[in-house]
DNA sequence: TCGGGTTTCGG
DNA sequence: CGAAACCCG
């Protein structure tokens, strides 16, 4: 069946052997070039940080062994234009078919999709798959056929579905490799000199590479997951799993995790084991966050740049440096804030719930552009992920329907007793607090003079004062906050007048990131770099200094309150008609090949789906239909794109788009809150 | 020890 | 906002 040619099997964020899909449907029908493309000039603003890179780096050495002792290699490409470098590979391989698994991330979305029509067109066969979800963004909707608006309905959902996640997929036992002796790999260049320095460190904590992540899945299955709800409140507890660096990058299946987790959750459930259970459900939540934070991402593919409730827009941001750089360098006065930036900087990682309290902090107390943040993360951590660091922040920032309140402020001193209850953490990370009394140690300001000098600070000098006061923050806050109201009402009435033009654009001026973020080298707290030096700013925040990008913040906020009146502005539709190119992908179920399509919402994907509902018709009065399989499922024809008025969003600011969101086509979203009116 | 009012917290 | 935890008489 494979016709003669071979058949590529690109490799994503999916660097795995077992469970692989794309891969095991690439052996099943024939010889197999495996390839790899770095082209990380076309995540434009989300080029990897520097332990990202690092990760991957080490990542694809460990594939390539795999795939050796398997029986091929691992083609890798240098490229600036990932569809080019599959064309290549094409030609000189040979190939016919290529295989592929989805990716949900708005960058991914937008080049598949230009790959698959590409490829199509010069009579490639293109399958891809669902390797990265447990299910498919497209497959979970609610009674009417409804993506789902919060976490919550969203997971039960999934808890519930009538069919299983497809069970995991055993390696394969051995690939016959395609000629590609006209096919050279490029030498892939992931760290600079600079960046090696820091980089040596990582390999003492961390293991990449998929039988590593598989062996962390076990070990953490096989200990911590019992308590993993009992421990999951410490700061510094070494009972998480530690997978999101494997899972970012494929490393290891969800699925996998999910099938072995629920094996021990119906374990222990027979032995009556309650604390096991609930550790099994709190840890699958994670797993159901992650999910979730594709599905946002699919169903709102800007969810990384805009705000998902539209009110956000007209929040006034303190754009302030300094207060971002204090926080970058944990220099805020707040112990645990200033513990979990030292500790993220230091080591690309931060528990979960630290990054929550640092990103609360950063959004209520400093209220810093939420963007910031999100790219700091995007920049700093090993386990960074588009889709979940915008999902997380977005939750902070009080911009999804079940996310935490815009008006409450989380006060970094009871945190830091609830988290970090012995103060140990903070000792770790931040010495000059070492000899402070636990009485104190979340909250210096308060100490008496003796003891402070005991202890061997001096506020204001060795560590500083606390920034920004809680109830200053509050205040200012509030302040905020009924300013955003007014300017979000003022500009709904004027909406409703009719006397719009130019609605928000005063609110929606473009906060630029800050040009020349730099740390500042000699309050790096354990950074073990024997070649710093000024030169180095970018290996510090690698991404944001190779070029200054302006940003717009919240420029096109989705108001959700317009859509919220017609149930069918639940499907979303893809306006972005001169941009790029809508999404496409095809579903290849290995086995059961319902080739049946259906709308997608943004993206105009071409999918499998089971269980083709009629009401998912309703998703564009564009469709037509086709049957396959016994399934009946709407098409969308991206040239017939008429939309009803009410699902397209306000589109004030895309136009006048920074270079940003230019060079980064990306489709913009309809919204399809119900809960949203509650906020007005 | 048991209400029941109050605070916390949640994805 | 609603459930759960918490606190107090």
């Amino acid at each position: 069946m494979s016709g003669g040619g071979c058949n590529i099997v690109w490799f994503r964020r999916d660097l795995r052997v077992e469970d692989n899909p794309a891969l095991a449907a690439g052996v099943r029908s024939g010889s197999v070039v495996a390839v790899f493309i770095w082209a990380p000039e076309e995540e434009g603003l989300y080029y990897p940080g520097r332990v990202s890179r690092w990760w991957l780096k080490h990542s694809l050495a460990h594939l390539d062994s795999s795939l050796k002792s398997l029986g091929t290699s691992l083609i890798t490409k240098r490229s600036t234009d990932t569809v080019s470098a599959l064309l290549e590979v094409v030609k000189s391989t040979g190939a016919t078919q290529i295989f592929f698994n989805q990716l949900y991330d708005p960058v991914s979305l937008v080049r598949d999709h230009k790959a698959k029509d590409i490829l199509t067109a010069q009579g490639i066969a293109v399958h891809s798959f669902n390797a990265d979800l447990l299910y498919e963004p497209w497959e979970v909707n609610d009674d009417h056929s409804h993506p789902f608006t919060t976490f919550a309905a969203f997971w039960e959902r999934c808890l519930s579905m009538p069919y299983d996640p497809d069970s995991p997929l055993l390696p394969p036992k051995r690939i016959i490799s395609g000629d590609v002796s006209r096919c050279a790999s490029d030498t892939l260049v992931f760290e600079d000199e600079s960046e090696r320095g820091s980089n040596a460190l990582l390999a003492r904590a961390w293991s990449p590479g998929w039988s590593n992540a598989d062996k962390a899945l076990t070990t953490f299955i096989n200990g911590p997951l019992l308590e993993y709800s009992k421990n999951c409140r410490k700061a510094d507890s070494a009972t998480t799993s530690f997978l999101s660096p494997h899972l970012h990058f494929g490393e290891v299946s969800v699925r996998k995790v999910f099938h072995l987790v629920r094996i021990k959750q119906v374990l222990w459930a027979n032995e009556g084991n309650q604390a096991g259970e609930e550790s099994v459900n709190l840890f699958l939540k994670s797993i159901g966050l992650r999910e979730y934070s594709r599905y946002m991402s699919f169903n709102h593919p800007c969810s990384h740049e805009r705000p998902l409730l539209g009110h956000l827009k007209f929040f006034p941001w303190v754009v302030d440096e300094g207060y971002f750089k204090a926080w970058r360098q944990g220099r805020t006065g707040y112990p645990l804030v200033d513990a979990g930036m030292r500790e993220l900087w230091a080591t690309g990682w931060l528990h979960d719930r630290i990054r929550v309290v640092v990103s609360s902090f950063f959004v209520k107390v400093l209220q810093l552009p939420w963007r910031w943040g999100m790219k700091y993360f995007w920049d700093t951590l090993l386990d960074a992920d588009l889709e979940s660091d915008a999902l997380g922040w977005q939750y902070i920032s009080g911009t999804l329907p079940d996310g935490r309140e815009i008006d409450r402020i989380d006060n970094p001193q009871f945190e830091g007793y609830k988290f970090d209850p012995h103060g140990e953490y903070v000792r770790r990370w931040l010495p000059e607090l070492a000899r402070l009394p636990t009485e104190w140690i979340h909250h210096p300001w308060n100490a008496p003079e003796s003891v402070l000098q005991a202890a061997g600070i001096e506020l204001g000098s060795n560590y500083p004062r606390p920034i920004v006061e809680i109830d200053a923050a509050k205040a200012r806050l509030d302040e905020a906050l009924s300013e955003m109201w007014q300017q979000e009402a003022a500009s709904r009435a004027a909406l409703e007048n009719g006397t719009d033009e130019g609605l928000g654009d005063s609110e929606s001026m473009p906060i630029a990131f800050p040009t020349d973020i730099q740390m500042d080298v000699d309050h790096e707290p354990a950074r073990n770099n024997p070649t710093l030096g000024r030169r180095y700013e970018d290996q510090m925040v690698p991404s944001m200094t190779s070029s200054f990008l302006r940003v717009e913040e919240e420029e096109t906020s989705l108001d959700l309150r317009n859509s919220a009146t017609d149930s069918r502005a639940e499907v979303p539709t893809n306006v972005n008609v001169n941009q790029e190119p809508r999404r496409e992908a095809i579903q290849e179920g290995n086995m059961q090949t319902v080739r049946s399509n259906v709308t997608l919402p943004q993206f105009n994907m071409t999918i499998g789906l089971r269980n083709a509902e009629d009401s998912t018709a309703e998703s564009s009065s564009t469709s037509t239909r086709r049957e396959r399989d016994g399934g009946v499922v709407p098409v969308w024809s991206p040239s017939t794109s008429s939309y009803s008025e009410q699902f397209v969003v306000e589109d004030n600011g895309i136009a006048t788009s920074s270079s940003y969101l230019q060079r980064q086509p990306q489709s913009h979203q309809i919204m399809n809150w119900r809960r949203l009116s509650q906020t007005g």
